[in-house]
DNA sequence: TAATTTTGCTAACAGTGTTAACCACAACCA
DNA sequence: TGGTTGTGGTTAACACTGTTAGCAAAATTA
């Protein structure tokens, strides 16, 4: 029993060692970088060795598509604790979402790749999940008596105007317009809010 | 003189065998599975050929990019150009672009595919400016009086809406929600176009 | 000690983007 | 006409990629 666990805690070892090295590559030189071969070399251990941990690279991204959406949603929890009052909570969400899309971008652009078949994954995960009901929360106490069907509704919006900022900004990347997209989130977000009713 | 025009216009053709050949690739499997092989097999030539008209793989991506823009901007257009009223163009705007992202998914992944390089490309294509510039003069009817910069600011944020929506749609793909992100882009637009003078 | 499982490796397959070296053929010049 | 120079096109290779089959050595069990 105790030997087991010492291999299990062996194996464990082996497979956080993956997940970092993978996250070094990943943000040294983007996902398309990352190879499973410079994984291997970065461990000290042979090729196939990553293969019993992982299936395939698709499911080295999954792991960090979990790891990503956990980080969003705990950066966005905290900010979020900040506010007391709804609308200004909605706010502080939505600066930390558009925050953390920069500050994590290569996390940002694996979890919503478009060139990535992540369509099928997301059914499937589980934090995904806690980081919808996350952003519920909060349009709950903006608008209580609504039904369930709306606030679906609102998040869905609130969401896509998040992302989509978060994308475009990231492609027209100018390097100098931090200070219009942080105009163009508020104008949105304010939008957003005024309009929660109709 | 006549011949140079013989041999132009013989480049000219591979060209577009080319281009097309990686149109039906591209929409058959994807832009991941657009090799240069194929593209040599079906044009029926061997694969440094396509090297001689397009200096690697991404060359041709920007192809399609340009294309992209362009299919999009003129739908936009013709369907903007059945409305009169500048409310409802802008409504039909907004129905024109979320259903080009739908209908042309796979050139819309590759013009806005996070995982692709396209930040730099972006500034460097002039499709994109005829894109802008069209939304741009819908806004401009809307808000008559405004600055440049407000309108500017404006069109940043509409585009964030679209593209968000578009791509969250896409990713959360359910099948069966297609009323409700239409009645999400509604929602939405309409959030824009009430706040519009704020 | 002998048999067996585990652990990790080397080597290969099939595919990718990209490029260097070459070949045959047409056009030009002597 | 014979030799040279360009050019359209090829084959073959390089350096990668993800992925897997097969094998050797070490550790565990009987």
């Amino acid at each position: 029993m105790e030997d087991l666990s010492h291999k299990t805690i062996h194996k464990e070892k082996i497979r956080t060692a993956i997940v970092e090295a993978a996250r070094q590559l990943l943000e040294k030189e983007g996902w398309e970088n990352v190879s499973i071969r410079k994984i291997a070399e970065r461990i000290g251990y042979s090729l196939p060795m990553v293969y019993t941990h992982f299936e395939n690279k698709e499911a080295i991204q999954k792991e960090f598509v979990k790891q990503g959406f956990n980080l969003l949603t705990d950066h966005i929890v905290t900010q979020t604790a900040l506010e007391t009052e709804p609308a200004q909570q909605l706010i502080a969400l939505s600066a930390a979402y558009f925050d953390f899309s920069f500050s994590h971008a290569c996390y940002y652009r694996l979890m919503f790749g478009l060139g990535i078949p992540s369509c099928q994954q997301v059914n499937e995960i589980g934090e995904i999940k806690r980081f919808t009901s996350t952003i519920f929360e909060v349009l709950r106490k903006l608008v209580p008596a609504a039904t369930d069907e709306r606030i679906f509704l609102k998040f869905h919006t609130l969401w896509s105007v998040l992302h989509g900022l978060a994308s475009i900004s990231m492609v027209n990347m100018t390097g100098a317009a931090d200070t219009l997209q942080k105009q163009v989130l508020l104008d949105a977000v304010k939008g957003f809010i005024k309009n929660i009713n109709d």
